[in-house]
DNA sequence: GTCTCTTGGTATCTAATGGAAACCATGTTA
DNA sequence: TAACATGGTTTCCATTAGATACCAAGAGAC
């Protein structure tokens, strides 16, 4: 059962992937929607400063992947609603991982930048 | 111990960081440099369409914020050598996991695409 | 001696991307 | 009739990414 891609390859489909996913907005898309199902202008409202194009963009990606799912309703304004397939599921396990990493280590990211600066611009 | 702060918001400073984090190359460089310590040239080399200048502006970002850490050696021509640093390594547990998503998944993916192409292209 | 290779980068240029804003059709409400 | 909601697309500009060339300091080949 060895792995046939390798993300360190070049031509290797994987990399697409891998750049597809390693997306700040993909990432919080994939987390906001695994509560629930969503539609187009209440994702754009709750991920501050995602904006209609980049949310497009990715959306369509993402569905693309597998990953998302969109559903269109024939309603007055049209509706339409997206949600995660299984597939996006699964990533979404470790993709929140990432997000929330964030959100819990922010303190000594911000101590050790803050260090790093002092180093920097005030080192000898 | 609700966590302080928010990716969602867009002044928190986890938005930078998930933005550092969330990046193709950063996630190749951290899992790289979690099997052991490497040099410049070396993590070129070994991640494929990695350029110079992205590497060095990747790496600097990452002693910045205090995920990697960097030891210089007055060799003969000088040795620089980087490694994870213990943040950096609680970082490549899930970052790692999201480069290896994309290796154990994507079959699945390159029929969702397919399908999708099928669809969208040839599609009444 | 000098030509070329190595080290770890920086500087420069161009192509692609990201984000802000405007626009679109359709329909409801004030 | 003017404004707002829906879910987008289009346009524009600034930032970024990647390719390439260059840098200093030495080692080894010739």
């Amino acid at each position: 059962m060895r792995q046939q891609y390798d993300v360190y390859a070049m031509r290797c489909p994987t990399r697409m992937v891998l750049d597809r996913i390693a997306d700040k907005w993909a990432l919080l898309l994939l987390d906001r929607l695994a509560e629930e199902p969503m539609r187009f202008n209440r994702l754009r409202r709750d991920i501050e400063g995602l904006s209609q194009k980049v949310l497009s963009q990715t959306l369509k990606r993402l569905e693309r992947d597998g990953l998302v799912f969109r559903e269109a309703f024939a309603t007055v304004p049209v509706t339409v609603e997206y949600s995660l397939t299984p597939l996006g599921r699964t990533l979404n396990e470790t993709a929140s991982a990432l997000a929330h990493w964030a959100e819990r280590n922010m303190d000594e990211i911000l101590q050790a930048q803050a260090a790093y600066d002092r180093k920097t611009s005030g080192g000898s």
